[in-house]
RNA sequence: GGUCCCAUAGUUCAACGGAUAGAACGAAAGUUUCCUAAACUUUAAAUACAGGUUCGAUUCCUGUUGGGAUCACCA
């Protein structure tokens, strides 16, 4: 039991027996005492004059006095109007540093209900390479797939790749249009790079092609009707369809060139999946779904043969499952996908990391589902997260606005470069060994910028100054550890050696760094809770933030006491792992030093 | 037009309905004979507007204004 619990039971029981109160545990909720106040949790006892009857004042010290006498761990307490600041014994503090420092297990709160969680993150198309927004994606999708794990759920982490459809044809058709058998060797690009090259071509050549035939008098509508271009794509596309040999082989070509550059960029960001699926083999387990849905009458066909779902009666509108010629469309797909994986994993919860932008779609998804009468629809959750701005607006692949994420991993790694040079840090290291340390700084300055924001909020992303490296920032916290784990190396040359120290005499800043570490199992399990990593990255920074002031103000090696050197060499130790194991959560590494 | 989301210092972000709204960057001023100055200290600077609920509202409700998303035989 956490000693929030101790103290909230205590409360609830205090309640009953000093007022009759009839209170329950969920009914108490204790907080943090504000930093200028004195005591450790605080218990706001305006609700319950009601069952007191007496003053804000008064209640609050008769519930004082019998917390102190009923808990051994609160010391002492004061009355500021109607909170109640209780004040944590410090014994209590040097022995939980005492038990906790070499606990690997510390931080990863306890759970009574370990959940079977699958969670999708990344979900590429394959005819452009990855950018910035895929980078939130990716970052989001597994840190809080680590999360969860530190919250004993049993999670497998997938990526449905999207290498199917119209879109890939469109690459597919100007590679062989115009590519003259160019490969990612002889051009020396990126396999996903070179695809995208194709991509946008294709693309050009339309437009101009529609411009064209719009200058010979046609309408817009009329222009896109008579595109060759546009046409040919769909003819492959059909030719995919039917599963034609040469279609086929050339797809498979195409898009192995384009996993081997995803695969570098996923390497390289640090992310990985425990499976890979693939539309191209879910689709047809969507249309089947949707017969089935037919003949149920759950949907229903219209004159020109497209199959619908009404879904007016939930607020919703009518929505296409199948086009008139019957090809799947990507709800089609969806559908098929989502009773796939939870037939494969037998999923407790189904965590899809996608942008805000399709929250309609899975409203959709979810409602679908429970009308072909899957209830377990409801296990479908949405982790939707804002899009990444640029100043001039939203990213779009095809118009050349965006940030390309290997671009930037460089840009990242250049930045870092530049500052260690500037600052010597790297004059005493080795080239490998420095390309390594600017390499993890760069990542780290840009993971952290994303990281730290609240998944849920739109976020702008302005180039060449948005990713600092001071301040509430990755360094800053990688910084802290490295300048710890250079003052335990120092120790350990003295041959100082860390005892555990069970009493001691504590100062301020000891206590406060202290009372901060003590909270990282209540935050991993917050950052659970919420599903966001933003609450992990905050709490890390403040601990930084304290560790530094610390740093600053108290000598650590330069004490003459033995026993005061232990304790807080003891306190930097601990704060070094809780960093380690935090900055670990959000994909982040820490150097030992920098 | 319908539905949904958002609005906090100059800027980027914080704040389970609780005390004097926190940080960072930027601006101004300081701290290196001493454990890493990628650090620390100090100063100035914000809840879009109007109502309501509450002992108490940045937070909940209603309206106004301003942004964004979505409602495709695109994915």
């Amino acid at each position: 039991m956490t000693i929030n619990q101790i103290i909230e039971n205590n409360i609830v029981k205090g309640l009953n027996e000093l007022f009759g109160a009839e209170a329950t545990g969920n009914q108490v909720a204790l907080q943090k005492t504000k930093k200028e106040f004195e005591g450790d949790f605080t218990f706001v006892v305006f609700p319950w004059l009601r069952v007191s009857k007496k003053s804000p004042q008064i209640t609050a010290q008769l519930l004082g006095d019998y917390l102190v006498q009923h808990t051994p761990e609160i010391s002492s307490y004061n009355v500021i109007q109607g909170f109640l600041n209780l004040v944590v014994d410090n014994t209590y503090f040097t022995q939980f540093l005492c038990h906790n420092c070499q606990n690997i297990e510390f931080g990863f709160p306890e759970q009574t209900a370990p959940k079977n969680i699958v969670i999708e993150y990344s979900s590429p198309n394959t005819n452009k390479p990855l950018h910035l927004g895929h980078i939130r994606n990716n970052l989001l999708g597994w840190s809080v797939a680590e999360i969860l794990k530190a919250n004993h759920h049993h999670v497998t982490k997938v990526n449905l790749v999207n290498d199917r459809g119209i879109h890939i044809c469109k690459s597919m058709l100007a590679w062989k249009k115009w590519g003259n058998g160019e490969t990612p060797e002889s051009a020396g690009m990126k396999g996903d790079h070179l695809i995208g090259k194709y991509y946008v071509m294709f693309d050009q050549a339309y437009k101009k092609e529609l411009e064209q035939l719009q200058q010979s008098g046609m309408t817009n509508e009329e222009a896109i009707a008579h595109s060759s271009l546009m046409n040919e794509a769909h003819r492959m596309l059909q030719m995919w369809e039917e599963g034609d040999v040469e279609t086929r082989h050339l797809w498979e070509k195409l898009n192995s060139w384009t996993y081997q550059g995803f695969s570098a960029t996923y390497q390289r960001l640090g992310i990985d999946f425990d499976d890979t699926l693939y539309e191209s083999k879910t689709y047809l387990l969507g249309k089947q779904l949707v017969e089935t849905g037919l003949e149920k009458s759950v949907f229903y066909r219209k004159e020109d043969g497209s199959v619908w779902a009404d879904l007016t009666a939930d607020g919703l509108d009518e929505k296409l499952l199948l086009r008139s010629d019957g090809t799947s469309v990507y709800m089609t797909q969806d559908l098929g996908t989502a009773v796939m994986r939870h037939d494969k994993y037998h999923a407790d919860m189904m965590i899809y990391v996608v942008g805000n932008e399709q929250e309609y779609h899975f409203d959709v998804l979810k409602l679908v589902l429970k009308k072909l009468g899957y209830e377990w629809a409801n296990s479908i959750y949405h982790l939707s997260y804002g899009m990444v701005e640029l100043p001039c607006g939203k990213m779009k692949s095809r118009e050349g606005t965006v940030v390309d994420a290997d671009d930037l991993m460089e840009e990242m790694y250049e930045t870092a470069y530049k500052m260690g040079c500037s600052l010597s840090k790297l004059d005493t290291m080795k080239a490998d060994e420095a390309t390594c340390l600017c390499n993890m700084v760069g990542l780290a300055a840009l993971k952290y910028f994303i990281l730290k924001v609240d998944p849920k909020k739109k976020m702008l992303f302005v180039p060449e100054e948005s990713v600092d490296f001071n301040g509430n920032t990755g360094p800053f916290i990688q910084y802290t550890h490295a300048r710890i784990q250079s003052l335990l190396r120092k120790a350990e040359n003295q041959k100082i050696e860390i005892k555990k120290v069970e009493h001691c005499a504590m100062l301020d800043k000891e206590r406060d760094i202290l009372k901060l570490l003590h909270q990282c199992p209540e935050v991993v399990q917050q950052a659970a809770e919420n599903m966001s990593p933003a609450v992990i990255a905050n709490y890390l920074y403040d601990v930084a933030k304290e560790f530094n002031q610390f740093y600053q103000d108290i000598p650590i090696l330069r004490e003459t006491d033995v026993e005061k050197i232990s304790f807080r060499l003891q306190i930097s130790l601990f704060t070094a792992c809780v960093l380690k194991k935090g900055m670990a959560l959000l994909g982040i590494q820490v150097p030992d030093r920098m």
